[in-house]
DNA sequence: GTATTACGTTGTAATCATTACAGATTAGGT
DNA sequence: ACCTAATCTGTAATGATTACAACGTAATAC
């Protein structure tokens, strides 16, 4: 079945299933576009009318804190969260707000122990103006 | 004299002058720990104490728009402020909160017309333990 | 099978940074 | 020395996030 891929994601990582986990993450599996979390208690209260957003925020920490998203600070006003990821930069359009992923091929921002710092987390932030709202058809 | 150095600044930008604006700008100068909001206007109110948070904010506003400082979102919870400077990276310890810079070498993260969106800010921030935590020293 | 216990969830209230706004003040040109 | 637009100030509002306490649930102990 379906479900069964994120209670075994959860089980892998030791992080007890409950719906409303299971319910966060395929959220973000399904819909990759860094919502916040307004964004997801939003959309998953539709079909969950006694979800809490202190729930959502309690989801997204543990997952973060296991490694399973990434959150996103790009913006300055409000966290975005990004699933599991493989290595990628972001750009955030200071005109639609939208945050698209950057993959910058040759880039190695990682690795670099400078000055005896542990590195724990790499991120590139652009910001700029998106393609489409550079031609007008921007959010 | 000395005030005159960021008279001149503002003047250069075509910025009225204002002795508010001639304060935030010295202490962002004086000052390289990349401060809060907050940090700068608690300190300049000793001095200053008419001082109004929400022209610390005003300042910074317009001191940005200009480019003559750099606002950076790296700590998610509060926007720091960075003097002019040079291209660098930043390092958040998440142990100590300070961010320190990071001087890459060779590393060119700007100038990628990346799918024809218009970059127009580039950051890199980079998140871990620093060097003093590590050894015990952090704040 | 029931009591115990730990953990998760929920709703509400608090916190904290930032912004909005309206009235007082000031910089810069006349 | 005026005038006017721009700036500054204090307070109130906003909005995201966190704190907290009551409640629910599911595993464990007896
Ligand atoms: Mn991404
Ligand atoms: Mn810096
Ligand atoms: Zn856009
Ligand atoms: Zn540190």
């Amino acid at each position: 079945m379906d479900t069964g891929k994120y209670t075994g994601i959860l089980r892998e990582n030791g992080i007890k299933v409950t719906p409303q986990r299971l319910e966060v993450l395929r959220f973000l599996d399904e819909n990759r576009v860094h919502p916040t979390a307004d964004d997801i208690y939003r959309t998953l209260k539709k079909d969950n009318p006694s979800l809490s957003k202190t729930t959502v925020y309690n989801v997204l920490d543990i997952l973060s804190k296991y490694g399973l998203v990434e959150v996103l600070t790009i913006s300055g006003t409000e966290s975005r969260y990004d699933y599991g990821s493989t290595r990628h930069q972001h750009f955030l359009c200071t005109s639609c707000g939208r945050i698209v992923d950057i993959h910058i091929k040759g880039l190695c921002m990682d690795c670099m122990p400078e000055k005896g710092h542990k590195v724990e987390e790499v991120h590139g932030y652009f910001k700029g103006t998106c393609r489409d709202c550079l031609k007008g058809i921007g959010a």
